[in-house]
DNA sequence: GTCTATAAACTGATAGAC
DNA sequence: GTCTATCAGTTTATAGAC
């Protein structure tokens, strides 16, 4: 039961997980407004009681998501922590993300780019340059106190260690091999220390 | 002109490269005939004199690339390089090939998941083993022979490698800021001796 | 909250003329 | 090699009954 205490809003967050799962799974514009309401078990135009659109449906996905990991990047960038455990920080929590909202970083990652082309979704483009803007904060600060090397270019350090971490959501499965803690100790190893010799 | 002299082939290309493209930056689904026949100048139903289905472009768009990017892995895995060597090659193999191939690259990062539940595409699936099996005996050879430390899980450090190296398509541009041998050659330096300071 | 019924637009593809 | 004309199926979304 959600917080306002109504069935109104636990069918809505029902219906909103079965659609996020089905962008995730086959893209957001192969999936139609049938394939949700068959997989909910319901008629599509049932839908339509809980959603203005298929549109409202993803953009309550991703914006939902976006305000929770800011939420959380937001105590890593505040805290007294140096550069190099802010970085950690920042990394463990992407992964656990992962594992915690697979659908929506899946959404994020494989349609945004073309939903960030309509109006409605420019906030997606807003979130992608403070997201941008708080990792380059650590990245340029580790370089200035020298917890990171400083001969390699920052925006393809950044590009690096942003791909790297989120890209993870195309293979991750919660209970596979790897925990997404165990992901990011390995993640953090190669990223730091590299895979050459030690 | 194609190989064989003839402008129907050359036509053919060129009608591939348009769909590329449009494939490439909005998804194949979000691709509708009519968007690749707009932006060839001709009307839709005169796309299906050069091909029979939509499928059957991507398709094409995806085994040519395929072929030759295995055929360059091929010539760096028969080689007599050590392990670090070929490891270096075949990245850079992979970056140079975002830049020659980007359209093609980046219709694979986005749709060969949902293409290859299609029997049609069933050399996805055994393309993307084939693949599997050509880095993983590199990055073994390498932790065996020291070339690579031996404490992390060579299947993760495949991932990684694996998804570093490819997500690029979604920010490199040819005639952008780094040319794909610069991005390879600041990739390898993270990927091989980490971000800490040195 | 869901169903029935349906509109209006879009989509992949075809047949035959030029 | 492209166009005209068009079909059959699909898709998002709506109006009102239950």
């Amino acid at each position: 039961m959600a917080s306002n205490g109504t069935n109104a809003s636990s069918r809505r967050a029902e219906l909103l997980a079965i659609a996020a799962e089905l962008f995730a799974a086959r893209g957001f514009r192969a999936t139609t407004v049938r394939d949700i309401a068959d997989a909910a078990g319901i008629l599509s135009g049932s839908l339509y009681h809980h959603f203005d659109s298929k549109e409202s449906m993803v953009d309550e996905i991703l914006s939902t998501f976006q305000a929770g990991l800011f939420e959380e990047y937001d105590a890593v960038l505040t805290s007294a922590d140096d550069a190099r455990n802010k970085l950690e920080r920042l990394v463990r929590i992407s992964f656990d993300a992962i594992h915690r909202n697979r659908p929506a970083v899946a959404i994020f990652q494989n349609d945004a780019a073309v939903l960030a082309e309509d109006d409605r979704f420019d906030y997606l483009r807003t979130n992608n340059e403070r997201f941008r803007t708080m990792w380059m904060g650590v990245i340029d600060e580790g370089i200035r106190t020298g917890a990171l090397r400083d001969d390699l270019d920052p925006v393809l350090t950044y590009r690096f260690i942003r791909d790297t971490v989120w890209v993870a959501v195309a293979w991750y499965r919660p209970g596979g091999q790897f925990s997404a803690a165990e992901v990011a100790d390995q993640y953090l190893a190669i990223l730091l220390e590299g895979l050459g010799p030690r």
